[in-house]
DNA sequence: CAGCATCCGTGCTGATACTG
DNA sequence: CAGTATCAGCACGGATGCTG
């Protein structure tokens, strides 16, 4: 069987849902998980609710506009779910799914993998430089 | 325990190798493997050795820039073993080394739970979709 | 056949400013 | 506090042409 389908032309897919839905909707999925922020923010609903400045903190380093967006997305797709708590100021909690729960384990587990073996991917990026190099 | 380090300023961390390595590793690793055609590539080199044509056309899809520096990459981080037989024509064989059939696996079977769960996925988004509608 | 060099468009990314 | 709106930069990815 083929690995992927024939795709004409510009069919990249980010983490927005930009108007090109002309790719397998697995791989759709797969990047929202493994997106930059959209691993963190798994990784940090994993211990329990968050507000969103408590993941924004948590993570550091992100603008709230991406935050809002890989939320978003993540919510869309079912993995997180938000409650907004109709109060003044505003309260909006987040947290997993029970589908949400399964992708950050899954993905969790990846990327502690990938973490273990950095070892060995560094050592090996040295010997193709210094194979290279000569 | 924080979950990222604070990234001063432009850390996008893509496929390629970039003047910008001011990322943790982990993190570049997991985009190699989980990028656009990181996850084909390796699910190609799964069932053996290949040509570099032959990878291509089995992935369909992908430009030859792509292709080689997808294939560049993974063997920088010693996922893909590169032969090069010093015939007229080139002729080039890539396949898995260990680590990148250990890789293959994990990133298969994340990529085939995403695929499993799709229906949860878009009936989650239709859900999601039609409440704001309203 | 395999791979490199180059150019260029698309759109993601992040900063800033504003709303409820 | 939790977003939305807008904008500029630049990285990504694709197309093309050339080399060994």
């Amino acid at each position: 069987m083929p690995v992927s389908e024939k795709v004409s032309k510009k069919t990249r897919g980010g983490l927005t849902a930009g108007p090109d839905a002309a790719m397998c909707p697995s791989r759709l999925v797969l990047e929202h998980v493994t997106s930059r922020w959209g691993v963190l923010v798994l990784a940090v609903l994993m211990d329990g609710t968050h507000r969103f400045s408590e993941v924004r903190r948590a993570i550091g380093g992100v603008s709230e506009k991406m935050l809002t967006q890989t939320l978003q997305t993540l919510e869309r797709d079912g993995f997180v779910r938000r409650e907004a708590h109709p109060v003044i100021p505003p309260h909006v909690d987040y947290s997993l799914t029970e589908l949400g729960e399964e992708a950050a384990r899954r993905v969790g587990a990846l990327a502690r993998w990938t973490e273990e073996k950095v070892p060995e991917v560094l050592a090996a990026r040295e010997a193709y430089d210094a194979a290279k190099a000569r």
